[in-house]
DNA sequence: TATGAATGAGCCTTCATTCAT
DNA sequence: AATGAATGAAGGCTCATTCAT
């Protein structure tokens, strides 16, 4: 069996102790043990703190970024479907990668100068993704087969309504277990709610 | 005109402090001197900072606690409208105490040992109001008015886009501010969309 | 008896242990033990290393630009004499602070950044201390009492050999002893000896 | 083209550091990054930085030890000559050299250690040279063409007004080019002035 | 010889907390 | 009640030195 070289230990041992304490309240000594490894090799690896939890930073970054749009960019399926499948897509993802949410939330949202790092980027990817959404929007509108939404506001609802269900998780399992058995079983009523509420979102209703 | 007690000036600038750095970052030494006091009164009027965040820390879980549900005791009103209202009321409230969520989430949701402290308390609070918004909602569907849904699904629903709409506002302002002018104008926006999406997950629509 | 102030007891500490030994082979525990006080006492008083030490070389610093040019404000006295006295007062000056050559050679010869923080300062005193001795030496040469020299050297020639005396101090030892009889003994001849070589670089020679 | 050996690229390396940066202030790392080897190897090569470190000190001292009397063996010449001649050639070995006082100060004078560890060196080579000079200058005080002087003094003086213009040279520099015109220059001037103050204090005057 | 990895000691600094008055 | 002073524990980081290969 392979033995896990000590500089990956410790880019492991970060990200569990980043991912799950944020940058300040995590300690190098506790990645290090937690590494099984001396405290300065830390640093001998990664130099400091900072630097190390960049290297987390910015691959968590990254996986955040492609997993809200990899169903849009398929042509051939029909638009609800796409929306449908992104939901879906989208809180799988989360359901992977569960401490993602609040790991982005403390460093990137709630850090202005983490922010700022990667604003423009953000600002980029998200006029280009809106574009592309509002041209198919527009033409669903016009084929009668969805309702009018401003698309910055159906990106909101979809990620929204996936994202707080992990951040809200600790606090939802009061409910989640004895509502509905499990953390598994109320995971997956969620996810239909969140594909229904977002489908009766965008489907025309009655009186339109 | 009433001085403020020094006891009370620490509570207020703990406030501050807490709400806008969290726990770890927030420092003892910076509240005493917000507050205008020695630091060492700090500890003679409470002991531990662990101690005083905790005062601040129930009080402010009391206002949130109470927040979601204040329309949905007035017997008055249809069900629908109670629901609007709710959604329009919480979304203010949250906009009055923009340091609220970030605060809850950091501490309440983050935090293993915050969360167990008060988890009887929520789950007795939840009990009561899930059954009641139960039993509304069976005498609805019944009546033909709504769509059925499971009661937590729907509190979930409202809680998670109002809330979210502020957590994220750093992130949403990158956005907010070329699509709709300025936050304010954002806000306004978002608070409709949160309220017709609710109400479009409860209308019946054509094929029901 | 008066009790020595913590503050102060780390002050003189930091004054032994930076003139003896350089800002950076002092430590700032080293000081704190030396002055009986607990280590975070010095953080407490004087926040960091850095701070303290700059307490300490200011204050030195003013002290040794007033040395050299006490004398030569003296109206009084014919030139020779202020000359004479300059030296042995800068002489004597420097006996009685014996670390100080050291110190500022360390600190502020050897070091580029501490020495641009002064240097303005330097440069404007030094300049009208040159032109006032200029002046009074063109007087004397015109009148023959003196033979010419440029102030700059004149004053580098002072201030040269009075210093390296105690800079070269332990080493001069070697010999002083067992020459001179003590050291004492031999600072009083080198005195002798440095204002005889500076009054016969002045003094007018036979064939001049 | 003969490649340096490893060992020898270390020991360069290390002049370069110590002479700039003082035993304290150089890092082995740097050394060994400066000598392009692996910073294990020297280590390897050395055991100790002491142990580098003496390597270096022990030529330097070596070079400087002969480098004020090499003049004074001269059999052939007059004495002033030999004098003159001396201060030039000292002053000429010391710019070609101007990284070596400070280094032979910061770690021959100031610290105990070193000095302690060369002196019974330099107390027979002090011995064997002052006794010469004095047998020197006896005679020629004899003779009339001198006046008296403590041969220590003589060499004191020498050295002094030699060294010191090379320590203090970045405090010099402040007044150098605007009065000299540039470092070069300056120094020119400076070194007449020394052979003229040693002159003068070894000629017979009017009066004596 | 050579090297990447590893270690332990030490340094500066911060901070909650306590003490003496 | 109030305060300046004091303390101990801990954290991030650096560095000379050693180890394993």
């Amino acid at each position: 069996m392979e033995e896990k070289t000590k500089e990956q230990a410790i880019l492991d041992a970060a990200e569990q102790e980043f991912l799950e304490k944020g940058f300040e309240a995590a300690k190098t000594t506790s990645i290090a043990s937690l590494a099984g490894v001396n405290h300065a090799m830390l640093h001998y690896y990664y130099r400091t703190k900072e630097n190390l939890f960049n290297k987390i930073f910015e691959k968590k970054l990254g996986i955040v970024r492609d997993s809200l749009f990899v169903f849009f960019d398929d042509p051939q399926l029909p638009f609800l479907e796409k929306v449908q499948r992104s939901v879906e897509g989208h809180f799988d993802f989360l359901k992977a990668n569960p401490g993602l949410p609040r790991f982005v939330i403390n460093e990137l949202i709630f850090k202005p100068k983490r922010l700022s790092q990667v604003e423009e980027t953000i600002r980029k990817i998200g006029k280009i993704s809106l574009q592309r959404m509002a041209a198919e929007i527009d033409a669903e509108v016009k084929r009668g087969t969805i309702t009018p939404i401003e698309p910055v506001h159906l990106l909101i609802d979809i990620a929204t309504l996936n994202v707080f269900v992990f951040v809200a998780m600790p606090l939802l399992n009061i409910f989640a277990v004895e509502t509905f058995g499990s953390e598994e079983r109320f995971l997956e009523a969620r996810k239909k709610e969140n594909v229904e509420i977002i489908m009766r979102r965008l489907k025309v209703m009655n009186n339109e």
